[in-house]
DNA sequence: TCCAAAATGGCAGTTAGTGCCATAATGCAA
DNA sequence: TTGCATTATGGCACTAACTGCCATTTTGGA
């Protein structure tokens, strides 16, 4: 890597953090473009190359998280059971939520706060789920317009999602590993109930 | 209902449909409010009494559909077994989507080309399952932090959400019911993988 | 017929986001 | 080291989504 991206990796950083301690301390919606850029010393113009949006600046940083798991379960060999690559993804979201706790927790509060910022979120857990299954679809070798493999994936995701939100509600004080296998162990024993006729 | 919120109701709907017309036409980052209000004969400021957003004035076609699920799963008697329960709200999201195929088909479209619209959508699931979930697990009455409630009332969510892309990928060509009920099966059967360590 | 309440819409203002272009910084080659 | 081509920067002008405020109109009912 050239100098020139690092200072600009190193750019990009800054104004992502210095934007994050402006919408805790002032909240989102009263924080202007205008006061990042000026806290992070680049023009309002310049900050627009490096973030899209302004909701971008936030969900940033749980897309770093999102797709650095469906890395992992890219990097499974093909052959993998698909349970188990699937419980590399899971695995890999666990220990990026956990390690890096505090600040998911407060980007989840914030996006509590924020229906716009909300709708950015789905929106990325939605494109995100999109990919995995399109990960699945793709080891799974079926006909085509099998659902087993979105299902699979959906599943999976919907079990993370639940989890996270469980965690985040207890305060980042639950243990997400704990809670995730028990999710996953309900869903298998098949004590969730499924819509029936 | 008075003469008055009849008329409201009229506008409402106009308003809507000018809007739809005009998205479809022009695609939806093309059309300013300007010209739907104009196309409605209302001002601007009128508009935005009625929809809050530019993005409300498609998601306002889907929100009917998954309200009124939302009211058939809390229509059912408190002593219905949960599986059937569900099972009414997914019946009626069968029939809300299938019965304005061609209105679920172009919106989706729509969604599918334009970011913002995505995200909006995927915000509206997000809060409607999170609304399915809170009343799932009224009726479930299991112990504060128990997950199967949220569980069960997400993995519903899930399938109708994969069965309505299908359909929508299928052009709306394929039996909604059926594909409904083949997912459940596979989930219900175990056939689904469920991440395993 | 008149009145109180409620809907309407015009106007001014804020802010997000974009295209364009001049300027400044930077890596590289001579 | 110097100069050049490339690329980042940021200023300016502009569009369009929204908001608060207030005057005007409409309307249902007494």
């Amino acid at each position: 890597m050239g100098l020139r991206e690092l200072k600009m990796e190193r750019t990009r950083a800054l104004i992502a953090e210095k934007a994050f301690e402006l919408f805790t301390t002032q909240g989102f919606e009263h924080t202007t473009i205008e006061q990042i850029a000026a806290a992070a010393e680049v023009g309002p113009r310049t900050l627009y190359r490096y973030f899209p949006t302004k909701e971008a600046l936030i969900v940033n940083f749980v897309d770093i998280h999102l797709t650095a798991s469906l890395d992992s379960l890219r990097a499974q060999p093909d052959d993998t059971p698909l349970a188990s690559a699937l419980y590399a993804l899971v695995e890999s979201v666990i220990t990026s939520t956990t390690e890096n706790a505090e600040r998911v927790l407060a980007v989840y509060e914030l996006a509590a706060r924020t229906p716009s910022v909300q709708a950015q979120f789905s929106g990325l857990w939605s494109a995100w789920r999109e990919a995995c299954a399109a990960e699945v679809t793709r080891r799974h070798r079926g006909k085509p317009g099998d659902m087993c493999p979105s299902l699979a994936a959906a599943t999976t995701m919907v079990v993370i999602d639940v989890c996270v939100r469980h965690w985040v509600e207890s305060g980042g004080r639950a243990n997400m590993r704990r809670l995730v296998n028990k999710a996953l162990d309900l869903l298998r024993s098949g004590e969730v109930p499924i819509a029936t006729p």
